[in-house]
Parts: structure tokens; sequence; C-alpha cells
DNA sequence: CCTTGACATGTTATATCATAACATATCTAA
DNA sequence: TTAGATATGTTATGATATAACATGTCAAGG
């Protein structure tokens, strides 16, 4: 099964830590804006899991790493990272994970297991095409949407 | 347009407030649950409107029918709501509004306009199928869903 | 009836998540 | 080299949510 989403599956996670990184970079270039050392070290502590990361929980670690460690540190540099595109906040859950495509435009759909707290985003086409026929007929125009699902993981599901 | 969500479209609102309470009733007797004059009150108070409503917002409304005015008189009672699937949860919002088709064992989806503060509940039979489908590539097993779009409504349209 | 256990409500206190506002520092371009 | 824009640090507070325990209500069995 090597099609799975890399959160629900092992895999060699230092690439996802370091191209994650790189795209940043390179993406941020094209745009004139800047990967600053608190926004890295941010984009890195999110990339280290296939998790949703609190924003304290961020902030505890962007601490630990020599960083200011109130609230706004944490809140300016998430908030910075998912405007670009490189993380998305996990409204069920209150928490942010970084984003697994980067430059490409696209509306997130997460896959949140409840028992090991793994975050997988998945391929949305679908989804999104579906919901944006219900809204056309409804009549609405749809700028962002949120797309979660909760429930178990393939790694889970038998333990359950 | 007579397919609008309500939400989008006049009508004749008693309907509304009184459906969902006689509908809440029936099903609750069926449950051999009750509906409390808290619980009762505090689904009137999100039928009155369609839009999402806080829960201190909530809190605010029970106080002034008479009931007691601590956050948790307000989370118990929407909790309940939820639960027996007459609310749901607004994530985007952090609110709570009522369920459009109680009863009926549904995942719901919501457009909720940024201008007017709409939110209106709409059919999701395809959406949520192809959410199950990309679960299901990935091995994952939905249990609750939330889907939700953030955009302008018929009305704010034309407006923005 | 009356008492007991389950459910519901009230209240205090506190946890958790998020942002406003302002001071300071750094970087960039004229 | 200085002005403006951007970024960071810090203080304070706002907004959302729940734990824990006390009190009240109701219905079923003794």
């Amino acid at each position: 099964m090597d099609h799975l989403p890399k959160a629900f599956d092992a895999h060699d996670h230092s690439h996802c830590a370091g191209n994650g990184i790189a795209q940043a970079e390179e993406i941020l270039a094209k745009r004139n804006l800047r990967l600053t050392p608190v926004r890295r070290q941010t984009l890195e502590i999110l990339l280290a899991e296939h998790r949703a990361l609190g924003a304290y929980d961020v902030l505890q670690r962007l601490a630990k790493a020599g960083f200011g460690n109130q609230p706004p540190v944490a809140y300016r540099a998430l908030e910075f990272l998912v405007e670009q595109g490189f993380a998305h906040k996990v409204r069920r859950l209150n928490a942010f994970t970084a984003c697994m495509h980067p430059g490409q435009d696209h509306a997130p759909v997460f896959l949140i297991c409840r028992l090991c707290d793994a975050v997988a985003e998945t391929p949305a086409a679908q989804v999104r095409a579906a919901l944006d026929a219900a809204a056309l007929a409804a009549g609405f125009t749809v700028e962002r949407s949120s797309i979660e699902a909760l429930g178990l993981c393939p790694n889970c599901t038998g333990a359950a």
C-alpha cells in the first residue's frame, strides 16, 4: 500500500522536513517574502510530525529554540505560514499542521485519527468538486473551505 | 428560486421555530430523553436565527430568560442538542446553529456567508460520498466529519 | 408515601485558545 | 544614512471551554 498518505505510512521522514523547508524558501523567494528564523523554525516544528500542534505547543518549542515565548510569537509565525500555504489550521483540533503540497492551490481535506492523533492531508479534488456543486445549487460562492474527517487511521483501525 | 436554503431565502420563519421544537419533542420522546426548560429555550434561541451563535451569546439569552448565567449552563444544553442531532457546531465560527433536518442521520455541510453571517445547512450526500471515497483510498474510517465553506451567499454576492 | 438513585441544574474556579496595542529592532531602497 | 516597511518582543486582556462539586428534581421500587 504505497499510496497511503505519509501520515499513515512508515517513511523516511527526513525527506518531508527537508523538502518542506526547501519548497518554502523557493516559493517565498518568488514572492519576495522572507522565511525568517522564527518562521523557519515554526515550519520545521510543524514538519517534524504528521500531526497537528496547538499554538502553545509550537510556542513552547520556539521558546526552547531561543525565541520569544509570548503567544503572539507563535500565532504570527503560524498565521504567516497559513497565509502562504505552508501550513493549515485544523479547526476540529484548534491546531496547526504543515501543508503536504505547498505551492499547489488546493482546498485541504484532513483525516484525523482519534486514537493516534495522526493528521493526513488527502487529495481533495472530488470532494471539493462536490462541495462546489452543492454551493452552486444554493447560489453560494465558495471562497475558502475546510473539510475534516475524524475517525480511525489504517494503523489504529485494527487496534480499536 | 424556491430551492434555495431557507437561510438565504425569505420565508415564514415561525415554521422553522415551531417545527424544530415539535420535532425535537417527538424524537426525544422516542428516546426516553427530556427536552427540559433550558434545553428547550436553548433550541428556541438557535432556531430563532439562520446563523450561528456563540455559546456566550446563547448564555446571555438564557440568562435573560431566567436561567443560570454561568458558561456550563449554555455548554451543557448545547452539548445535549448536538449529541441528539438538533444542533451543530460550526467550527470555523466556534458557534452553534440549529439543525435543519433533525432525525435524519446526516453529515452536515455548512455554507457560511462572510458578509451577513447567514449559515445554511445544505444537502451533502454527494460531498459525503466523495469524502468517504477519499478516506477509503487512504484506509481511513470516517466516524464524524465537518465540512464548511466560507464565502458569499446569493444575497450578498451582488453587494460585494 | 417516601426514599433512593439517576439525571439535571447551579456555581466556583480555572484551563485553553487567541488577539489588541505598543515598543523595539532590522532590513531595504531612496 | 535615513525614512519607511517589515518583523519581533512584550504586556495585557479577551474569548472560548471544561473540571469539580453542591443542590435540586423526578420517577420507580420498596
